[in-house]
DNA sequence: GGGCCGTCGCTTTTT
DNA sequence: GCGACGGCCC
C-alpha cells in the first residue's frame, strides 16, 4: 500500500521518497529522518514503481547503516530483500571487484590490508627503494601515497615538488608492485581500482551502468573524489541518483572527504531536484539551539532553518573538572543518577570524546564504579595481537603469495628461523624469479634452498604443515583448521611468553576461543570468503543494541547515531578543537562540524565537560583552557557557567574592548586576530593580587590545590578560586580562608 | 638466532 | 606509559 509506505513522513520526506527519475540531492540536517526517507525510498522504488530490487545500489556509511537499512526494508515490504546492491563504498567496490577480478591484476580472492598490513609493505618498501625509514616515517608516507589514491593519482602520475615527494614517487611504484603480487588492495585501492575498471573497460562499464539503474548514497558530504567518481560513472546514462547528506556533518577531510562534493553535485547535475529536510525528530529545542550556536560560526555554509517540536528541553550542563580522573568519575556518577531518577536505561547514555587515548580515563571510573560499558574502537578485538598472528596463518593458508603474512608468522611462535633466515629466502626468491607460493611449496617438497641447520627444518616442517592446512580448509571445517593450527604450533604455550601476566594470558586465550567462535558463525562458507567479510568489519559495525551497556566513542564514530543522553568529555581547546587544526581553517571549520555532530546525537540531555588538567602521555598537563566553542554557547542554554569558562569570557568582553577602542585609533587587525585567536590574553588587574594564576596552595581543610584566578576585591581583600585536588573548585575569600602560597 | 634492555616517539579522527 | 625498534651480549 502506498498509504502505509508514506504514514508518518512530512510533506518533505513524502516528496524525497515519491520524486520520480532524474537526480535528486536531499539536504538533510541531524535528526531529520534521512535514514526512513531512504529505506522508504527503497521500498517504494521496489513496490510501487515496480523497480527490479538487483538493479538498485544503496551506498550507507557503515555496514551497521546498511544492516539497519536492509532490516528496514524488509520489514516495510514484509518480505526478504535480495538482489539490492547494498553495503559501504568499500565493500561494495570489493564485491565488484571480485566479480569482475579477471579484469582486474587480481585474482577473485585478492585480500584486503588493513593500515598494519599497509605499514609492513611501506617498510619493505622503502628498504628494497633504499629510503632510510628512520629518517623518513613509515606512516608519512603512507599518508601521502593514500592522498594520492584518494585522488586517482597513479604511482606513473604522481609528482611533487619536494624532497619529501620525491621519495614519495620512488616508494609509491614499488609499494603499488608488492600489494599486487601478494594479490592485495588496501582500502584506498577498492575505490581506485574499481573507478580505473569502470574507466578503461567499456564492456564492464556499460553493463553496470545499464544493471544499475537507481543509485542512492547517503552521507553524501563524506564522500572523496574516488568515491564521488564512483557515483558520476554508475549514474550515467540514466541518471537516477538520490544523494543525501548534510555539509555540516562533514568530519573526514583528513582521509581526503571533501564536504563540498555536495555543491559539486548540483554542479553535475544541474537539472537535480533538491529537497530541504529542516524538521528535527530527535534533539529538544536546547539541544538544536547549542548546536545552530556552535554551527553557525562556520562561513562556507548553507544556513539551515532547523526546528523541532520537542519545544523546550532540559538546559546543557557544563561540567569543569579538577582533572580527568574526576571528570570520569563525575559522568560516571551521573550516569547512576539519572537512572535511578528518570528511569534510563545504560544503553541509553553515550560518552563521546575527541581522541581515543581519551577513552581510559571514562574505562577506569565505569570499572571502579562497576558500570556496564562497552567501547566502540581503540584497541579493537582484530588488532590484538594473537589475534593477527592467527589471521596470518588463516591468510597464508588462503593465499601463500601473501608476504605480509608470511613475514609476520614464519617465526612465531618462535621456531628458530631468524632475521638471516628469512632475508636469505627473500634473495632467494627474487634470484629465481619465483613467487613466493612457488618457493614455499619447492621446499615443502623437499627442493633444494638455501637455508640449512634448524632453520632449514623449521622450514621445512612450516611449508609442509601451510599446504596441509590449506587441505583442510578445503575439506570446509573452519574450526578444527584453527584447532590445528593452535595444536601444531604450540600456540598457548606463546600466548603464555608473551604475556606479562597469568591474567594476560588467560584474557589471550579467551580471545582465541572468541575467534574460534566467530569462525563457527561462518559454517559453511570458505576460508576466503570468512576473510573478505572480517577485512571491512568497521568497529561501529559491532554494536549490539540490545546490550544494556553506555557507549564509549570518539566524536567521529558517534555520526548516525543517537542517544537520549550524552556527555562529551574533553571540551577544551588542544582537544576539541585539536591542537593540530589551530593554524587552519578549515581544520577549524571541521572541529566545528565534530562538535555539531556530537551534540546533535543528543535526544533529551547533553553534558559538556572539560578538565583543569589532563595527563598527557604521563605527565600531568594544563592548566587547560575550556573550548573556545563554549563560549559560543548563550548563557540562557546552560545551566551554571564553571569558573574558567566565566572568566574565559570575561577576558574575551575585555579584549574585545581593547580591541575595539584601539579600532578607534588606528586598525589593529593582526593583533585583533590574535586576540580572537587565543582570546587569553592576560588581563591586566589595576592593583596586583597576592595569589597568582597557577600558584600551588595549601588549605587547611581542602588540601592541595592550585590557583585558577583571584580578583582583587577592595583594597585588602581578594577572591581566589582554586581547584583543589581533593576538593574541587571553589571560591575563598583571602582574608577568611589560611592558604598557604607553596610555590609558583 | 634469541633475549634483554634502553631509547624514542607518540595521538587526532577511520573504511 | 607503552609499544616499536635497535644494539648488545649470550
Amino acid at each position: 500500500m502506498m498509504t502505509e509506505l508514506l504514514a508518518g513522513l512530512n510533506p518533505q520526506q513524502q516528496e524525497a521518497v515519491t520524486t520520480g527519475d532524474g537526480p535528486v540531492l536531499v539536504l538533510a540536517g541531524p535528526g531529520s529522518g534521512k535514514t526512513r526517507v531512504l529505506t522508504h525510498r527503497v521500498a517504494y522504488l521496489i513496490r510501487e514503481v515496480g523497480v527490479y530490487p538487483g538493479s538498485v545500489m544503496a551506498v550507507t556509511f557503515t555496514n551497521k547503516a546498511a544492516n539497519e537499512m536492509r532490516s528496514r526494508v524488509e520489514s516495510l515490504l514484509e518480505s526478504r530483500l535480495t538482489g539490492v546492491q547494498l553495503g559501504t563504498f568499500h565493500a561494495i567496490c570489493a564485491r565488484l571487484l571480485r566479480r569482475e577480478s579477471q579484469h582486474t591484476p587480481y585474482t577473485a580472492d585478492f585480500l584486503i590490508y588493513d593500515r598494519d598490513d599497509q605499514l609492513a609493505v611501506i617498510k619493505q618498501a622503502m628498504a628494497e627503494a633504499e629510503v632510510n625509514s628512520s629518517k623518513m616515517r613509515p606512516g608519512r608516507v603512507l599518508g601521502a601515497i593514500s592522498a594520492a589514491k584518494n585522488e586517482l593519482i597513479t604511482p606513473e602520475k604522481f609528482s611533487a615538488p619536494t624532497y619529501f615527494g620525491e621519495v614519495v614517487k620512488r616508494v609509491y611504484p614499488r609499494y603499488q608492485e608488492i600489494l599486487v603480487a601478494n594479490n592485495a588492495l588496501d582500502f584506498d585501492d577498492l575505490l581506485m581500482q574499481m573507478v580505473f575498471l569502470l574507466q578503461n573497460n567499456d564492456e564492464v562499464r556499460e553493463r553496470y551502468q545499464r544493471y544499475y539503474e537507481y543509485l542512492l548514497v547517503d552521507e553524501f558530504q563524506d564522500t572523496n573524489m574516488a568515491q564521488y567518481q564512483l557515483v558520476l560513472l554508475l549514474s550515467k546514462p540514466q541518471n537516477n541518483v538520490f544523494a543525501v547528506g548534510d555539509e555540516d556533518q562533514g568530519i573526514y577531510a583528513f582521509r581526503g572527504a571533501d564536504y563540498r562534493n555536495v555543491m559539486h553535485f548540483r554542479r553535475d547535475f544541474p537539472d537535480a531536484k533538491v529537497i530541504l529536510l529542516e524538521q528535527n525528530y530527535r534533539s529538544t529545542q536546547v539541544v538544536l539551539d547549542v548546536a545552530r550556536a556552535v554551527i553557525s560560526k562556520n562561513t562556507q555554509r548553507t544556513p539551515k532553518a532547523l526546528f523541532t517540536e520537542r519545544g523546550g528541553g532540559v538546559r546543557v550542563t557544563l561540567y569543569e573538572a579538577y582533572d580527568e580522573r574526576e571528570e570520569g568519575t563525575f559522568i560516571v556518577e551521573r550516569i547512576e543518577d539519572l537512572r535511578r531518577e528518570h528511569g534510563y536505561d545504560y544503553k541509553d547514555f553515550a560518552v563521546m570524546y575527541r581522541t581515543n587515548a581519551q577513552s581510559r580515563a571514562i574505562e577506569d571510573a565505569c570499572v571502579a564504579m562497576n558500570l556496564p560499558y562497552r567501547l566502540v574502537g581503540g584497541v579493537g578485538f582484530y588488532k590484538r595481537r594473537e589475534i593477527k598472528d592467527l589471521l596470518a596463518y588463516l591468510r597464508l593458508i588462503n593465499n601463500a603469495n601473501d608476504t605480509v603474512s608470511f613475514t609476520r608468522i614464519v617465526n612465531v611462535p618462535k621456531r628458530g628461523i631468524g632475521k638471516k633466515s628469512i632475508a636469505d629466502f627473500r634473495k632467494w626468491v627474487a634470484k629465481n624469479n619465483f613467487t613466493q607460493e612457488l618457493a614455499l611449496s619447492v621446499i615443502a617438497e623437499g627442493g633444494e634452498f638455501p637455508l640449512s641447520g634448524k632453520a632449514a627444518r623449521s622450514m621445512t616442517e612450516f611449508t609442509k604443515n601451510i599446504f596441509a592446512w590449506r587441505k583442510q580448509a578445503d575439506d570446509g571445517d573452519l574450526t578444527l583448521l584453527l584447532d590445528d593450527i593452535v595444536a601444531r604450533t604450540g600456540f598457548n604455550l606463546y600466548l603464555h611468553d608473551i604475556s606479562d601476566s597469568e591474567n594476560q594470558t588467560i584474557e589471550r586465550s579467551e580471545n582465541v576461543r572468541e575467534l574460534r567462535g566467530l569462525l563457527k558463525e561462518y559454517e559453511g562458507e570458505t576460508l576466503g570468503e570468512f576473510l573478505a567479510e572480517i577485512a571491512l568489519v568497521a568497529d561501529v559495525d559491532e554494536i549490539d543494541d540490545n546490550d544494556d551497556k553506555v557507549t564509549l566513542l570518539t566524536l567521529h564514530s558517534a555520526k548516525g547515531l543517537e542517544f537520549p543522553v550524552v556527555f562529551i568529555s574533553g571540551v577544551e581547546d588542544g582537544l576539541l578543537p585539536h591542537i593540530r587544526s589551530f593554524d587552519d581553517s578549515e581544520g577549524m571549520a571541521e572541529e566545528r562540524r565534530l562538535m555539531y555532530v556530537g551534540v546533535t546525537r543528543a535526544m533529551d540531555e547533553l553534558y559538556l565537560s572539560y578538565t583543569f588538567r589532563r595527563a598527557m602521555y604521563n605527565a600531568t598537563g594544563g592548566p587547560n583552557e575550556p573550548s573556545r566553542f563554549l563560549e559560543d554557547i548563550p548563557a540562557h542554554l546552560t545551566k551554571d557557567i564553571p569558573p574558567m569558562l566565566a572568566q574565559k569570557q570575561n577576558q574575551r568582553a575585555f579584549a574585545d574592548e581593547i580591541s575595539w577602542e584601539t579600532d578607534w585609533d588606528a586598525p589593529r587587525l593582526g593583533q585583533r586576530m590574535r586576540d580572537d585567536a587565543h582570546a587569553a590574553t592576560p588581563k591586566p588587574e589595576p592593583k596586583p593580587t597576592l595569589f597568582k594564576s597557577n600558584q600551588r596552595v595549601y588549605h587547611g581543610i581542602f588540601g592541595e590545590g592550585i590557583v585558577i584566578e583571584s580578583k582583587r576585591v577592595d583594597d585588602d581583600d581578594e577572591e581566589v578560586v582554586v581547584s583543589f585536588a581533593e576538593g574541587g573548585i571553589k571560591r575563598l575569600m583571602a582574608s577568611f580562608a589560611k592558604l598557604t602560597i607553596l610555590d609558583g
